[in-house]
DNA sequence: TCTGGGGTCCTAGGACCC
DNA sequence: TCTGGGGTCCTAGGACCC
């Protein structure tokens, strides 16, 4: 605990979904909901005006939509939100070399160790040319909180939200926490939240005048002490500029639930790949093979083996997983599986032994693939290094709404809907007007995945383009002018 | 049409070793 | 001949966070 606010924590507003809204000039003002679309997606952000529905994060996107049908529901477009989080995270890194991000959109400074005075009056000002910088260089708003703990800058952006800063004065945080929920604290979620419910402690003063002896009672032994600490105010935890990941992961959760055998051996083999390219691409290795089940029920179970030795090879990490599936009755269904290797060693091994075998096992699978010609789609890719991005950019197009488009004629566009054949694009920039939208055929070979734009105009482009939407209309077919929703 | 995906940390029991 | 005490590693599960 710091006698000055010198900790700032800033967490970007409805991150996704304003940025999205930055984007695309004619959803502003409009809900927004960013996530998953398929039939068992869930909400990642919602926008500001869908909140006002009842939207929030987590929540099913069929609830979501029941809750909002009118807004524009977008799948997540994450090289966007990256490159937007680099240039947020750049300004911060000119702050302070103690830059410590939780996520793409939130991160800890220690502005003591960016040389910064040790008074309110200093922090406040940093906070506060922070926030126009951020607003200048991305077109989107963050929260700052800014207080003497981790624990309590973050509670002070929660409350800044949205578009705010506020600064906890050293002195004044025990009267403040006092009358708050016992929820507000950091790690009590729902379960720690029941459970001290049921022992009659509602907010943090309660929490405290429990005494650590009936916490630690209640809760276990770290999570007790902690819980009692930071009840009252006590928060020494230092912001860590970098630490290495313990763990990699990757797992999907299907549309329909799985059942036969033979097609959930091979989604492990899959995820086991995706998971081995995601590790070598960050240069690790690691020792402990887990995979993941989750069934029909919802119910999850894990299953691990560790290895004699880190590894980076496709073909071990396969195979371990493969006989931990062996262990696991998959009959009832299975709705998402997961492969992950945690025990992570700072190497990548150039081993030829190992790429041999597994130039070998493409091979096999290949013709494995040949022989079962119309069967189960996709075979594992074969490509080992480089993206990170999902495995399936180079199959068949997908027109997912929300994504990138560029035609031939019309320019750059995002798809607003498809279904039946077509495809309907509403051609607009972050930095023109709302812009018209245009129905194609999905197949329309003038039309082609594009690229985010930058949010705020490159400085370079001194030459305007004609406005797409005063350009001619040119609707293909009967479907000429209606855009077409995908059905909810 | 209930419930994503990628992480972290903690607990608890059993094996194994000294 | 009825019972030690720790420490570490491994496995499985669960809470929590964004």
């Amino acid at each position: 605990m710091r006698g000055a606010p010198t900790i700032l924590h800033l967490d970007m507003d409805a991150f996704y979904a304003a940025a999205e809204q930055a984007a695309k000039p004619s959803l502003r003002g409009k809900p927004v909901i960013v996530g998953g679309l398929g039939p068992r997606g869930v909400v990642a952000t919602a926008s500001y005006e869908a909140r006002v529905f009842g939207v929030h994060s987590a929540m099913a996107m069929a609830q979501a939509r029941r809750l909002c049908p009118n807004a524009a529901y977008l799948t997540p477009r994450f090289s966007l939100y990256r490159q937007v989080s680099d240039t947020v995270m750049g300004l911060l890194g000119a702050l302070s070399p103690l830059v410590e991000p939780l996520s793409l959109d939130e991160a800890f400074v220690d502005l003591e160790a960016g040389g910064v005075p040790a008074t309110s009056a200093a922090a406040r000002a940093v906070g506060e040319r922070l926030r126009a910088d951020i607003a200048a260089a991305t077109g989107l708003t963050g929260s700052v909180g800014l207080a003497g703990s981790k624990m309590l800058a973050k509670i002070a952006s929660e409350q800044a939200k949205p578009d705010g800063l506020t600064l906890i004065q050293p002195g004044t945080e025990r009267e403040l926490l006092g009358p708050m929920p016992v929820r507000t604290l950091p790690g009590v979620g729902p379960a720690t939240g029941e459970a001290l419910r049921r022992a009659g402690i509602h907010t943090v003063a309660e929490t405290r005048e429990a005494g650590e002896e009936e916490l630690v009672r209640l809760l276990g032994k770290a999570h007790g002490a902690s819980l009692y600490g930071m009840a009252w105010g006590r928060d020494d935890r230092p912001v860590v500029a970098e630490r290495d990941a313990k763990s990699v992961s990757v797992e999907d959760t299907f549309d329909v639930d799985l059942t036969d055998r033979t097609r959930v051996q091979v989604e492990v083999a899959r995820l086991a790949d995706r998971c081995v390219r995601r590790l070598r691409g960050a240069g690790r290795s690691g020792r402990t093979v887990v995979l993941k089940v989750r069934r029909y029920d919802f119910s999850t179970l894990t299953r691990s083996e560790t290895l004699r030795g880190p590894t980076d090879d496709p073909t071990v990490v396969r195979e371990a997983a493969a006989r931990l599936l062996e262990g696991v009755d998959t009959t009832a269904g299975v709705r998402l599986l997961g492969v992950g290797v945690s025990g992570l060693a700072d190497y990548t091994q150039e081993d030829l032994f190992a790429q041999a075998a597994q130039a070998a096992h493409e091979a096999q699978e290949d013709a494995e693939g040949a022989r079962e010609a119309g069967g189960t789609p996709e075979p594992a890719p074969a490509v080992l290094e480089g993206s990170d991005e999902p495995d399936d950019t180079a199959r068949p197009r997908r027109w997912l709404p929300g994504l990138d488009v560029r035609h031939a004629e019309y320019g750059a566009g995002w798809v607003q809907g498809s279904g039946v054949g077509r495809v309907t694009v509403r051609f607009e920039e972050p930095w023109s007007r709302p812009g018209r939208v245009r129905t194609f055929a999905v197949d329309d070979p003038a039309l082609e995945p594009g690229e985010p734009l930058p949010l705020i105009r490159p400085a370079v482009s001194d030459a305007p383009e004609a406005d797409p939407a005063e350009s001619q209309v040119q609707g293909q077919g009967p479907g000429r002018g209606q855009p077409l929703t995908s059905r909810p």
